[in-house]
DNA sequence: CGGCTACTTCGGCAATTGTCGAATGGAGGG
DNA sequence: CCCTCCATTCGACAATTGCCGAAGTAGCCG
Protein backbone atom coordinates (compact mmCIF):
# COMPACT_ATOMS: atom_id res chain seq x y z
CA UNK A 1 0.00 0.00 0.00
CA UNK A 2 1.11 3.39 -1.01
CA UNK A 3 2.31 5.30 2.11
CA UNK A 4 1.26 8.41 -0.35
CA UNK A 5 -2.05 7.93 -1.33
CA UNK A 6 -2.40 7.16 3.03
CA UNK A 7 -0.89 10.50 3.56
CA UNK A 8 -3.15 12.61 0.57
CA UNK A 9 -6.21 10.77 2.15
CA UNK A 10 -5.39 11.65 5.66
CA UNK A 11 -4.87 15.23 4.55
CA UNK A 12 -7.71 15.37 2.76
CA UNK A 13 -10.10 13.88 5.90
CA UNK A 14 -8.39 16.22 8.24
CA UNK A 15 -8.82 19.27 6.01
CA UNK A 16 -12.29 18.68 5.44
CA UNK A 17 -13.02 18.38 8.97
CA UNK A 18 -10.83 21.00 9.98
CA UNK A 19 -12.83 24.08 7.68
CA UNK A 20 -15.85 22.57 8.34
CA UNK A 21 -18.69 24.38 9.47
CA UNK A 22 -20.20 21.42 11.28
CA UNK A 23 -16.67 19.34 11.84
CA UNK A 24 -18.73 16.74 14.22
CA UNK A 25 -20.79 16.23 11.11
CA UNK A 26 -17.99 15.59 8.82
CA UNK A 27 -16.23 13.38 11.07
CA UNK A 28 -19.54 11.20 11.07
CA UNK A 29 -19.47 11.22 7.41
CA UNK A 30 -16.14 10.19 7.12
CA UNK A 31 -16.49 7.24 10.05
CA UNK A 32 -19.44 5.94 8.21
CA UNK A 33 -18.23 6.57 4.94
CA UNK A 34 -15.20 3.75 6.15
CA UNK A 35 -18.22 1.22 7.58
CA UNK A 36 -16.70 2.06 11.20
CA UNK A 37 -18.64 2.18 14.24
CA UNK A 38 -18.09 4.91 17.00
CA UNK A 39 -17.48 1.67 19.24
CA UNK A 40 -14.44 0.53 16.92
CA UNK A 41 -13.38 3.57 16.54
CA UNK A 42 -13.52 4.26 20.06
CA UNK A 43 -11.49 1.38 20.99
CA UNK A 44 -8.89 2.10 18.28
CA UNK A 45 -8.30 5.52 19.69
CA UNK A 46 -8.52 3.64 23.53
CA UNK A 47 -11.42 6.41 24.28
CA UNK A 48 -14.99 5.77 25.94
CA UNK A 49 -17.48 5.05 23.00
CA UNK A 50 -19.21 8.66 24.45
CA UNK A 51 -16.04 10.65 23.74
CA UNK A 52 -16.83 9.48 19.67
CA UNK A 53 -20.05 10.29 20.18
CA UNK A 54 -19.91 13.58 22.34
CA UNK A 55 -17.78 14.96 19.38
CA UNK A 56 -19.57 13.66 16.31
CA UNK A 57 -22.90 15.52 17.95
CA UNK A 58 -20.59 18.91 18.11
CA UNK A 59 -20.29 19.12 21.67
CA UNK A 60 -16.86 20.27 21.69
CA UNK A 61 -17.03 23.63 19.45
CA UNK A 62 -13.22 24.00 18.66
CA UNK A 63 -11.61 20.52 19.01
CA UNK A 64 -8.24 20.64 19.14
CA UNK A 65 -6.13 19.18 16.00
CA UNK A 66 -4.74 16.48 18.42
CA UNK A 67 -8.07 14.84 18.49
CA UNK A 68 -8.55 15.38 14.86
CA UNK A 69 -5.12 13.94 13.93
CA UNK A 70 -6.10 10.98 16.25
CA UNK A 71 -9.23 10.24 14.96
CA UNK A 72 -8.29 10.58 10.99
CA UNK A 73 -5.61 8.07 11.63
CA UNK A 74 -7.85 5.85 13.77
CA UNK A 75 -10.07 5.47 10.39
CA UNK A 76 -6.99 4.70 8.38
CA UNK A 77 -5.49 2.28 10.75
CA UNK A 78 -9.22 0.18 11.15
CA UNK A 79 -9.59 0.59 7.10
CA UNK A 80 -5.64 -1.26 6.77
CA UNK A 81 -6.66 -3.92 9.17
CA UNK A 82 -9.57 -4.29 6.93
CA UNK A 83 -7.40 -4.43 3.33
CA UNK A 84 -7.25 -1.32 3.04
CA UNK A 85 -10.40 -0.54 0.39
CA UNK A 86 -10.51 2.85 1.23
CA UNK A 87 -7.43 4.15 0.78
CA UNK A 88 -6.97 1.66 -2.06
CA UNK A 89 -10.04 3.54 -3.84
CA UNK A 90 -8.59 6.95 -3.25
CA UNK A 91 -5.41 5.56 -4.45
CA UNK A 92 -7.17 5.09 -8.03
CA UNK A 93 -8.94 8.63 -8.18
CA UNK A 94 -5.44 10.60 -7.61
CA UNK A 95 -3.54 8.23 -9.96
CA UNK A 96 -6.32 9.04 -12.58
CA UNK A 97 -5.66 12.89 -11.79
CA UNK A 98 -8.72 13.44 -10.25
CA UNK A 99 -9.59 15.47 -7.32
CA UNK A 100 -11.93 12.85 -5.00
CA UNK A 101 -14.88 15.27 -4.82
CA UNK A 102 -15.31 15.15 -8.62
CA UNK A 103 -15.07 11.50 -9.01
CA UNK A 104 -15.38 9.17 -6.85
CA UNK A 105 -13.73 5.71 -7.99
CA UNK A 106 -12.82 4.91 -10.96
CA UNK A 107 -11.79 0.62 -11.59
CA UNK A 108 -10.48 -1.37 -14.63
CA UNK A 109 -12.09 -4.93 -13.94
CA UNK A 110 -9.63 -7.69 -14.57
CA UNK A 111 -12.10 -9.07 -16.92
CA UNK A 112 -15.36 -7.78 -19.41
CA UNK A 113 -18.44 -7.84 -16.73
CA UNK A 114 -21.70 -8.25 -18.81
CA UNK A 115 -23.66 -5.50 -18.67
CA UNK A 116 -26.67 -7.66 -16.67
CA UNK A 117 -24.26 -8.39 -13.86
CA UNK A 118 -23.70 -5.15 -13.54
CA UNK A 119 -26.94 -3.87 -13.42
CA UNK A 120 -28.11 -6.49 -11.08
CA UNK A 121 -24.88 -5.60 -8.95
CA UNK A 122 -25.76 -2.13 -8.40
CA UNK A 123 -29.46 -2.39 -8.86
CA UNK A 124 -30.02 -0.27 -11.83
CA UNK A 125 -32.69 -0.38 -14.29
CA UNK A 126 -32.00 -0.26 -17.79
CA UNK A 127 -33.74 2.17 -19.66
CA UNK A 128 -32.35 1.65 -23.21
CA UNK A 129 -29.93 -1.29 -24.57
CA UNK A 130 -26.70 -0.26 -26.29
CA UNK A 131 -24.71 -1.42 -28.55
CA UNK A 132 -22.43 -3.29 -26.50
CA UNK A 133 -23.16 -5.14 -23.28
CA UNK A 134 -20.26 -5.39 -21.46
CA UNK A 135 -18.24 -3.66 -19.51
CA UNK A 136 -14.35 -3.22 -19.01
CA UNK A 137 -14.59 -0.77 -15.83
CA UNK A 138 -16.63 2.15 -14.45
CA UNK A 139 -16.13 5.40 -13.34
CA UNK A 140 -18.05 6.94 -10.25
CA UNK A 141 -19.06 10.56 -11.02
CA UNK A 142 -20.12 13.87 -9.48
CA UNK A 143 -22.14 15.18 -12.22
CA UNK A 144 -22.09 18.55 -11.19
CA UNK A 145 -18.57 19.17 -10.00
CA UNK A 146 -17.71 17.20 -13.20
CA UNK A 147 -19.57 19.73 -15.32
CA UNK A 148 -18.93 22.69 -13.45
CA UNK A 149 -15.12 22.12 -13.17
CA UNK A 150 -13.53 19.57 -15.71
CA UNK A 151 -12.27 20.76 -19.03
CA UNK A 152 -13.11 19.06 -22.05
CA UNK A 153 -9.43 16.93 -21.94
CA UNK A 154 -9.90 16.01 -18.04
CA UNK A 155 -12.96 15.18 -19.16
CA UNK A 156 -11.79 12.43 -21.72
CA UNK A 157 -9.93 11.28 -18.93
CA UNK A 158 -12.66 10.36 -17.13
CA UNK A 159 -12.55 7.07 -19.34
CA UNK A 160 -9.63 5.80 -17.49
CA UNK A 161 -7.60 2.98 -19.63
CA UNK A 162 -10.98 2.31 -21.63
CA UNK A 163 -13.91 3.51 -23.15
CA UNK A 164 -15.60 -0.14 -22.77
CA UNK A 165 -16.52 0.93 -19.25
CA UNK A 166 -19.93 2.68 -17.26
CA UNK A 167 -20.06 6.26 -16.80
CA UNK A 168 -21.82 6.17 -13.41
CA UNK A 169 -23.17 9.83 -12.63
CA UNK A 170 -24.26 10.60 -9.22
CA UNK A 171 -26.40 13.98 -7.29
CA UNK A 172 -28.79 13.76 -10.36
CA UNK A 173 -31.69 15.52 -10.80
CA UNK A 174 -33.38 14.52 -13.90
CA UNK A 175 -30.24 13.46 -16.21
CA UNK A 176 -29.93 16.31 -18.55
CA UNK A 177 -26.46 17.21 -18.02
CA UNK A 178 -24.61 14.09 -18.31
CA UNK A 179 -26.95 13.35 -21.38
CA UNK A 180 -26.18 16.40 -23.32
CA UNK A 181 -22.19 16.29 -21.94
CA UNK A 182 -22.46 12.79 -23.42
CA UNK A 183 -23.39 14.15 -26.95
CA UNK A 184 -20.17 16.20 -27.32
CA UNK A 185 -17.48 13.58 -26.49
CA UNK A 186 -17.00 11.43 -28.64
CA UNK A 187 -16.41 8.19 -27.81
CA UNK A 188 -19.52 7.17 -25.78
CA UNK A 189 -18.96 5.13 -23.21
CA UNK A 190 -20.64 1.37 -23.24
CA UNK A 191 -22.95 2.42 -20.62
CA UNK A 192 -24.31 5.59 -18.57
CA UNK A 193 -25.90 4.95 -15.31
CA UNK A 194 -27.64 8.07 -13.29
CA UNK A 195 -27.88 7.23 -9.46
CA UNK A 196 -30.47 9.68 -7.73
CA UNK A 197 -33.58 9.11 -9.29
CA UNK A 198 -35.62 6.65 -11.03
CA UNK A 199 -37.33 6.47 -14.30
CA UNK A 200 -40.27 8.43 -13.16
CA UNK A 201 -38.01 11.02 -12.69
CA UNK A 202 -35.94 10.88 -15.44
CA UNK A 203 -35.32 13.71 -18.71
CA UNK A 204 -38.03 12.67 -21.22
CA UNK A 205 -35.27 13.22 -23.96
CA UNK A 206 -32.47 10.97 -22.26
CA UNK A 207 -33.79 7.11 -23.97
CA UNK A 208 -33.83 8.95 -27.27
CA UNK A 209 -30.56 10.15 -26.96
CA UNK A 210 -29.12 7.27 -25.36
CA UNK A 211 -30.11 5.52 -28.66
CA UNK A 212 -28.73 8.30 -31.15
CA UNK A 213 -25.11 7.41 -29.32
CA UNK A 214 -25.50 3.85 -28.84
CA UNK A 215 -25.21 3.01 -25.00
CA UNK A 216 -26.62 1.59 -22.61
CA UNK A 217 -28.78 4.16 -20.20
CA UNK A 218 -29.93 3.43 -16.85
CA UNK A 219 -31.06 4.61 -13.28
CA UNK A 220 -30.42 3.57 -9.80
CA UNK A 221 -31.09 4.24 -6.41
CA UNK A 222 -28.80 2.30 -4.70
CA UNK A 223 -26.39 3.00 -1.74
CA UNK A 224 -22.91 3.65 -3.65
CA UNK A 225 -20.75 2.27 -1.05
CA UNK A 226 -22.76 -0.64 -0.79
CA UNK A 227 -22.81 -1.22 -4.69
CA UNK A 228 -18.85 -0.25 -5.02
CA UNK A 229 -18.30 -3.38 -1.84
CA UNK A 230 -20.32 -5.46 -4.28
CA UNK A 231 -19.03 -4.20 -7.98
CA UNK A 232 -15.76 -5.93 -6.09
CA UNK A 233 -16.99 -8.99 -5.91
CA UNK A 234 -17.57 -9.17 -9.96
CA UNK A 235 -14.04 -9.88 -10.42
CA UNK B 1 -10.75 33.48 -9.33
CA UNK B 2 -12.65 30.05 -9.26
CA UNK B 3 -13.44 29.07 -5.71
CA UNK B 4 -12.96 25.77 -5.87
CA UNK B 5 -9.06 25.89 -6.23
CA UNK B 6 -9.10 28.75 -3.00
CA UNK B 7 -10.84 25.70 -1.12
CA UNK B 8 -9.37 22.87 -2.56
CA UNK B 9 -5.97 24.78 -1.14
CA UNK B 10 -7.23 25.55 2.12
CA UNK B 11 -7.97 22.10 2.52
CA UNK B 12 -4.56 21.29 1.65
CA UNK B 13 -2.97 24.24 3.91
CA UNK B 14 -5.14 23.17 7.18
CA UNK B 15 -4.77 19.39 6.47
CA UNK B 16 -1.31 19.40 6.41
CA UNK B 17 -1.03 21.68 9.43
CA UNK B 18 -3.48 19.45 11.67
CA UNK B 19 -1.57 16.26 10.85
CA UNK B 20 1.87 17.95 11.05
CA UNK B 21 4.38 16.65 14.38
CA UNK B 22 4.95 20.31 14.43
CA UNK B 23 1.82 22.25 13.37
CA UNK B 24 3.55 25.79 14.59
CA UNK B 25 6.53 25.11 12.27
CA UNK B 26 4.27 24.28 9.51
CA UNK B 27 1.73 27.24 9.90
CA UNK B 28 5.10 29.76 9.73
CA UNK B 29 6.15 27.83 6.63
CA UNK B 30 2.63 28.31 4.71
CA UNK B 31 2.61 31.85 6.19
CA UNK B 32 5.80 32.76 4.77
CA UNK B 33 5.55 30.68 1.65
CA UNK B 34 2.64 33.74 1.22
CA UNK B 35 4.72 36.14 1.76
CA UNK B 36 3.14 37.72 4.97
CA UNK B 37 4.26 38.65 8.07
CA UNK B 38 3.13 38.35 11.54
CA UNK B 39 2.16 41.54 11.98
CA UNK B 40 -0.02 41.22 8.87
CA UNK B 41 -1.79 38.40 9.86
CA UNK B 42 -2.31 38.91 13.04
CA UNK B 43 -3.88 42.18 11.81
CA UNK B 44 -6.14 40.10 9.26
CA UNK B 45 -7.33 37.90 12.51
CA UNK B 46 -8.18 40.76 14.65
CA UNK B 47 -5.63 39.46 17.30
CA UNK B 48 -2.22 40.74 18.73
CA UNK B 49 0.88 39.52 16.66
CA UNK B 50 2.46 37.91 19.94
CA UNK B 51 -1.08 35.61 19.44
CA UNK B 52 0.47 34.26 16.03
CA UNK B 53 3.85 33.97 16.96
CA UNK B 54 3.13 31.69 20.11
CA UNK B 55 0.99 29.51 17.90
CA UNK B 56 3.91 29.13 15.17
CA UNK B 57 6.48 28.34 18.02
CA UNK B 58 4.36 25.82 19.59
CA UNK B 59 3.32 27.38 22.82
CA UNK B 60 0.09 25.53 22.35
CA UNK B 61 0.53 21.59 21.71
CA UNK B 62 -3.27 20.92 20.62
CA UNK B 63 -4.68 24.45 19.05
CA UNK B 64 -8.27 24.15 18.28
CA UNK B 65 -9.51 24.22 15.07
CA UNK B 66 -11.14 27.09 15.28
CA UNK B 67 -7.61 28.55 15.15
CA UNK B 68 -6.58 26.57 12.13
CA UNK B 69 -9.36 27.63 10.26
CA UNK B 70 -9.17 31.51 11.16
CA UNK B 71 -5.45 31.61 10.09
CA UNK B 72 -6.02 29.50 6.99
CA UNK B 73 -8.54 31.52 5.84
CA UNK B 74 -6.84 35.00 6.80
CA UNK B 75 -3.96 33.56 4.54
CA UNK B 76 -6.29 33.28 1.41
CA UNK B 77 -8.11 36.68 2.37
CA UNK B 78 -4.73 38.53 2.20
CA UNK B 79 -3.23 36.46 -0.77
CA UNK B 80 -6.32 37.40 -2.73
CA UNK B 81 -6.13 40.98 -1.80
CA UNK B 82 -2.88 40.97 -3.24
CA UNK B 83 -4.42 39.57 -6.30
CA UNK B 84 -4.48 36.04 -5.39
CA UNK B 85 -0.97 35.28 -7.10
CA UNK B 86 -0.84 31.84 -4.44
CA UNK B 87 -4.35 30.85 -5.43
CA UNK B 88 -3.80 31.20 -8.90
CA UNK B 89 -0.56 29.04 -8.52
CA UNK B 90 -1.96 26.17 -7.02
CA UNK B 91 -4.82 26.11 -9.07
CA UNK B 92 -2.55 25.71 -12.21
CA UNK B 93 -0.94 22.64 -10.42
CA UNK B 94 -4.34 21.59 -9.65
CA UNK B 95 -5.98 21.58 -13.00
CA UNK B 96 -2.80 19.79 -14.69
CA UNK B 97 -4.28 17.17 -12.17
CA UNK B 98 -1.45 16.99 -9.93
CA UNK B 99 -0.72 17.26 -6.31
CA UNK B 100 1.01 20.05 -5.37
CA UNK B 101 3.75 18.27 -3.32
CA UNK B 102 4.77 16.57 -6.84
CA UNK B 103 4.76 19.59 -9.00
CA UNK B 104 5.34 23.20 -7.51
CA UNK B 105 4.05 25.29 -10.41
CA UNK B 106 3.19 25.21 -14.05
CA UNK B 107 2.81 28.01 -16.56
CA UNK B 108 2.63 28.69 -20.37
CA UNK B 109 4.11 32.12 -21.48
CA UNK B 110 2.31 34.12 -23.28
CA UNK B 111 5.19 34.31 -25.63
CA UNK B 112 8.43 33.18 -25.99
CA UNK B 113 11.07 33.77 -23.57
CA UNK B 114 14.75 33.41 -25.07
CA UNK B 115 16.38 30.98 -22.84
CA UNK B 116 19.31 33.82 -21.44
CA UNK B 117 16.73 35.62 -19.95
CA UNK B 118 14.67 32.70 -18.46
CA UNK B 119 18.21 31.91 -16.87
CA UNK B 120 18.82 35.44 -15.75
CA UNK B 121 15.88 35.52 -14.31
CA UNK B 122 16.04 32.57 -11.97
CA UNK B 123 19.69 33.12 -11.64
CA UNK B 124 21.04 29.75 -13.42
CA UNK B 125 24.09 29.23 -14.78
CA UNK B 126 24.09 27.78 -18.18
CA UNK B 127 25.98 24.36 -18.56
CA UNK B 128 25.56 23.40 -21.69
CA UNK B 129 23.61 24.72 -24.45
CA UNK B 130 20.93 23.22 -26.49
CA UNK B 131 19.51 23.11 -29.66
CA UNK B 132 16.54 25.41 -29.06
CA UNK B 133 17.44 28.56 -26.93
CA UNK B 134 13.89 29.51 -26.25
CA UNK B 135 10.96 28.28 -23.79
CA UNK B 136 7.50 28.55 -23.98
CA UNK B 137 6.58 27.81 -20.31
CA UNK B 138 7.67 26.19 -17.25
CA UNK B 139 7.11 23.28 -14.79
CA UNK B 140 8.73 22.95 -11.40
CA UNK B 141 9.17 19.91 -10.22
CA UNK B 142 9.84 18.02 -6.90
CA UNK B 143 12.47 15.56 -7.99
CA UNK B 144 12.70 12.79 -5.33
CA UNK B 145 8.70 12.97 -5.30
CA UNK B 146 8.11 12.83 -9.18
CA UNK B 147 10.11 10.02 -9.45
CA UNK B 148 8.62 8.03 -6.74
CA UNK B 149 5.24 8.53 -7.73
CA UNK B 150 4.75 9.32 -11.33
CA UNK B 151 3.39 6.79 -13.66
CA UNK B 152 5.47 7.14 -17.34
CA UNK B 153 2.52 8.18 -18.54
CA UNK B 154 1.92 11.05 -15.71
CA UNK B 155 5.44 12.18 -16.30
CA UNK B 156 4.59 13.34 -20.21
CA UNK B 157 1.85 15.83 -18.73
CA UNK B 158 4.59 17.58 -17.02
CA UNK B 159 4.73 18.92 -20.12
CA UNK B 160 1.89 20.91 -19.83
CA UNK B 161 0.89 22.56 -23.39
CA UNK B 162 4.29 22.60 -25.04
CA UNK B 163 7.14 20.23 -24.70
CA UNK B 164 9.17 23.45 -25.45
CA UNK B 165 9.54 24.05 -21.89
CA UNK B 166 11.83 24.29 -18.89
CA UNK B 167 11.50 21.58 -16.41
CA UNK B 168 12.83 22.56 -12.86
CA UNK B 169 13.97 20.03 -10.52
CA UNK B 170 14.19 21.00 -6.83
CA UNK B 171 15.49 18.76 -3.80
CA UNK B 172 17.98 17.62 -6.28
CA UNK B 173 21.84 16.45 -5.14
CA UNK B 174 23.69 15.75 -8.08
CA UNK B 175 21.15 15.50 -10.70
CA UNK B 176 21.41 11.66 -11.47
CA UNK B 177 18.03 11.06 -11.58
CA UNK B 178 16.18 13.26 -13.27
CA UNK B 179 18.92 13.61 -16.10
CA UNK B 180 18.61 9.53 -16.31
CA UNK B 181 14.79 10.04 -16.30
CA UNK B 182 15.30 12.64 -18.93
CA UNK B 183 16.94 9.70 -21.07
CA UNK B 184 13.64 7.68 -21.03
CA UNK B 185 10.75 10.16 -22.26
CA UNK B 186 10.47 11.39 -25.85
CA UNK B 187 10.85 14.16 -26.62
CA UNK B 188 12.55 16.22 -23.99
CA UNK B 189 12.19 19.41 -22.99
CA UNK B 190 13.99 22.50 -24.31
CA UNK B 191 15.75 22.89 -20.70
CA UNK B 192 16.05 21.22 -17.89
CA UNK B 193 17.34 23.15 -14.80
CA UNK B 194 18.72 21.58 -11.58
CA UNK B 195 17.60 22.98 -8.27
CA UNK B 196 20.11 22.99 -5.28
CA UNK B 197 23.51 22.60 -6.25
CA UNK B 198 25.98 24.57 -8.06
CA UNK B 199 28.38 23.31 -10.71
CA UNK B 200 31.24 22.00 -8.31
CA UNK B 201 27.93 19.47 -7.17
CA UNK B 202 26.94 18.36 -10.65
CA UNK B 203 26.72 14.69 -11.19
CA UNK B 204 29.79 14.35 -14.12
CA UNK B 205 28.09 12.36 -16.93
CA UNK B 206 25.06 14.92 -16.65
CA UNK B 207 26.58 17.59 -19.24
CA UNK B 208 26.96 14.43 -21.48
CA UNK B 209 23.33 13.09 -21.46
CA UNK B 210 22.39 16.78 -21.95
CA UNK B 211 24.47 16.74 -24.86
CA UNK B 212 22.96 13.67 -26.25
CA UNK B 213 19.47 14.43 -26.26
CA UNK B 214 19.86 18.15 -26.64
CA UNK B 215 18.06 20.04 -23.91
CA UNK B 216 20.10 22.81 -22.16
CA UNK B 217 21.06 22.07 -19.10
CA UNK B 218 21.61 24.81 -15.98
CA UNK B 219 21.80 24.92 -12.45
CA UNK B 220 20.69 27.28 -9.90
CA UNK B 221 20.80 27.53 -6.15
CA UNK B 222 17.91 30.89 -5.73
CA UNK B 223 15.37 31.42 -4.06
CA UNK B 224 12.23 29.41 -5.69
CA UNK B 225 9.54 31.84 -4.93
CA UNK B 226 11.71 34.97 -5.41
CA UNK B 227 12.16 33.38 -9.02
CA UNK B 228 8.47 32.49 -9.64
CA UNK B 229 7.69 36.36 -9.33
CA UNK B 230 10.73 37.37 -11.18
CA UNK B 231 9.68 35.01 -14.14
CA UNK B 232 6.06 36.34 -13.35
CA UNK B 233 7.52 39.75 -15.26
CA UNK B 234 8.81 37.63 -18.34
CA UNK B 235 5.40 37.95 -20.09
C1' DC C 1 22.46 56.76 17.89
C1' DG C 2 17.50 56.72 17.79
C1' DG C 3 13.32 55.17 15.81
C1' DC C 4 10.73 51.69 13.75
C1' DT C 5 9.30 47.04 12.51
C1' DA C 6 9.12 42.19 13.13
C1' DC C 7 9.31 38.76 16.23
C1' DT C 8 9.88 36.11 20.83
C1' DT C 9 8.88 34.95 25.49
C1' DC C 10 6.08 34.74 29.32
C1' DG C 11 2.76 35.73 33.29
C1' DG C 12 -1.90 35.75 33.94
C1' DC C 13 -6.70 34.31 33.82
C1' DA C 14 -11.36 33.40 32.02
C1' DA C 15 -13.10 30.11 29.05
C1' DT C 16 -13.06 25.84 26.97
C1' DT C 17 -11.61 21.20 26.20
C1' DG C 18 -10.78 15.99 26.94
C1' DT C 19 -12.49 12.35 28.96
C1' DC C 20 -14.79 9.30 32.32
C1' DG C 21 -18.71 7.02 33.52
C1' DA C 22 -23.61 6.80 34.60
C1' DA C 23 -28.13 6.84 32.81
C1' DT C 24 -31.05 6.23 29.00
C1' DG C 25 -33.11 4.79 24.53
C1' DG C 26 -33.61 2.21 20.12
C1' DA C 27 -32.92 -1.76 17.17
C1' DG C 28 -32.20 -6.48 16.25
C1' DG C 29 -31.92 -11.27 17.35
C1' DG C 30 -32.75 -15.47 20.07
C1' DC D 1 -39.24 -10.94 27.08
C1' DC D 2 -34.36 -10.66 27.55
C1' DC D 3 -29.86 -9.75 25.94
C1' DT D 4 -26.51 -7.40 23.20
C1' DC D 5 -24.87 -3.71 20.56
C1' DC D 6 -24.84 0.96 19.08
C1' DA D 7 -25.56 5.49 20.16
C1' DT D 8 -26.82 9.84 22.89
C1' DT D 9 -26.81 12.98 26.67
C1' DC D 10 -24.86 15.07 30.52
C1' DG D 11 -22.53 16.14 35.11
C1' DA D 12 -18.10 16.57 36.73
C1' DC D 13 -13.38 18.12 36.96
C1' DA D 14 -8.42 18.33 35.92
C1' DA D 15 -5.92 20.11 32.25
C1' DT D 16 -5.28 23.00 28.51
C1' DT D 17 -6.30 26.70 25.46
C1' DG D 18 -7.05 31.64 23.61
C1' DC D 19 -5.58 35.83 24.06
C1' DC D 20 -3.87 40.25 26.20
C1' DG D 21 -0.14 42.98 27.08
C1' DA D 22 4.42 43.88 28.94
C1' DA D 23 9.22 43.32 28.35
C1' DG D 24 12.85 42.14 25.50
C1' DT D 25 15.87 41.14 21.11
C1' DA D 26 17.52 41.82 16.44
C1' DG D 27 17.87 44.11 12.18
C1' DC D 28 17.29 47.99 9.21
C1' DC D 29 17.33 52.79 8.00
C1' DG D 30 18.03 57.69 8.35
Amino acid sequence: MSDTAREELARRIAGEITLSDDPGATLRKWRTDFDISQTELAAQLDVSSSVVSDYESGRRESPGIGVIRRMVNALLAIDETRGGGHIRQFARVLSAGFESDIVHDLREYPTAVPLDRFYDAIDATEITRGKRDYVNGHTVINSIQAITRLSSEEFYRLYGQSTDRALMFTDVTRGESPLVAMRVVTPTPNAVVLHGLGEDDLWEHAPALANIDGFSLAVTNCDIETALNDLRTLS
